[in-house]
DNA sequence: TCAAAAGTGTTAGTGATACACCCATGC
DNA sequence: GCATGGGTGTATCACTAACACTTTTGA
């Protein structure tokens, strides 16, 4: 912990961080990338929906604050989160002067129980689809969460292992290209991105000879070689 | 301004900002990447050298407290900054718990004048050659340092013309692809090089039929169609 | 035998890399 | 005429994008 040996008794600006988490969620012809919100409880923005964050508190890591408040408000915990940037606007926030550190996660919606507790009213996951309209969002989250999804996309592509979290211990090809689909907005290609996928190493590995049955022929099963928060074996 | 009709009184981190200002020095053939350091005039960590940095005022803009503690610190203004990101642990600053936004920026160092002011001893620009050592950085500023060189590597392979300051208003396309090695820590193919800067659209202009004398053939003389603190003309 | 998803290869274009020679000038 | 840096073009490779047919199964 710090030691306060010197200190800095002026008036500073309130640290924050806000998440912008993201799931998929339809059947898989139909898959649609939602973003969580939450409604908010408390003045100011009350009744507003807002991307869940909060305070950060003192000897807090950042990234643990932005777990914590995930958690408080939202009910969702152990996720993989990624800090997109910070934002300081003087006015962007009606208590005064806020310097919002934001994250960026993506999860399985259907593995996480929603639980709106703290400063939340409520919590629900929202459609993105392009043309579907989300309600007006407090402070400046609605650029907020287009800063995220931007970052998210990028990330995304250069490492698609990230989708880990989103999928069954073993899926299909299929299964992975409707999730790729999904997030980055648009089609695939399938034999471009099953080639890709394939031939990217230590990605993928076939799992154990079995098969699943769809209502017609059946898919081989993949895995992924090492989970995102496992070491790989040697 | 913002109108404070809520307020949080809890206790908080404080913010502040720090800059990684990046310059490059010497003959062409021997062009050396340099980083701008302060000499700490104040606890913690007197007489070590550091990035400049402090803190953010309430109110204040990060970017624009970025600009401020650089003019206050060294001297420099007008510089264009970029926000790499925000670094929060806790004990990284022995004075409690501070949370940093890093800013990264590039400039012509003779153009500037060095003037060690406020928390600053002294102010110089460290050589950052492979294999040239750097003195022990105060906090964790070694950290912040690759983090920001990284970033501007990134940055300039992207957009070439963030280089537009560090050259004379005309410059050969020597001049500048020693200096895009310069940052890069790399050699490049010189045909390649030009190449791809003479075909990448709206960057360089042919000035006009006028030339520079080498001590042998005199080269063509360019400059960037739109400086990039300016509108181009349409 | 049909419907529905799984699976598979080739071609063309584009951008990056590697590489060697002639040109213009001052001395 | 020679030393010095300025200037140019081509072959190869890797990556991306476009594109159509056969296979397997349940009903």
């Amino acid at each position: 912990m710090a030691k306060r040996k010197y200190s800095y008794p002026w008036p500073r600006p309130a640290v924050t961080v806000d998440i912008a988490l993201f799931t998929v969620a339809g059947a898989l012809q139909n898959l649609r990338l939602r973003v969580l919100l939450i409604e908010r409880g408390e003045q100011p923005f009350r009744g507003a929906w807002a991307l869940p964050g909060g305070f950060v508190r003192q000897d807090e890591d950042l990234q643990a604050a932005a777990l914590r408040e995930l958690q408080e408000e939202t009910g969702i915990a152990q996720v993989f989160l990624e800090q997109v940037g910070a934002v300081g606007t003087p006015g962007r926030d009606p208590r005064g002067h806020v310097v919002t550190v934001l994250y960026v996660g993506l999860v399985a919606g259907d593995r996480h129980q929603l639980a709106s507790q703290g400063d939340a009213a409520a919590v629900r996951w929202f459609d993105l689809a392009a043309g579907v309209s989300l309600p007006p969002l407090a402070f400046d989250h609605a650029l907020l969460l287009r800063q995220a999804l931007a970052h998210l996309r990028r990330r995304l592509d250069e490492a698609p292992a990230l989708c880990a979290e989103l999928l069954p211990e073993r899926f299909t090809l299929s299964e992975l290209q409707a999730l790729a689909e999904a997030i980055a907005g648009q089609r695939l290609d399938r034999r471009n991105f099953r080639r890709k996928v394939k031939e990217t190493p230590d990605l993928l590995r076939r799992a154990e000879g079995s098969r699943r049955e769809g209502r017609h022929r059946p898919a081989q099963l993949y895995r992924f070689v090492s989970p995102p928060d496992q070491a790989p074996a040697p």
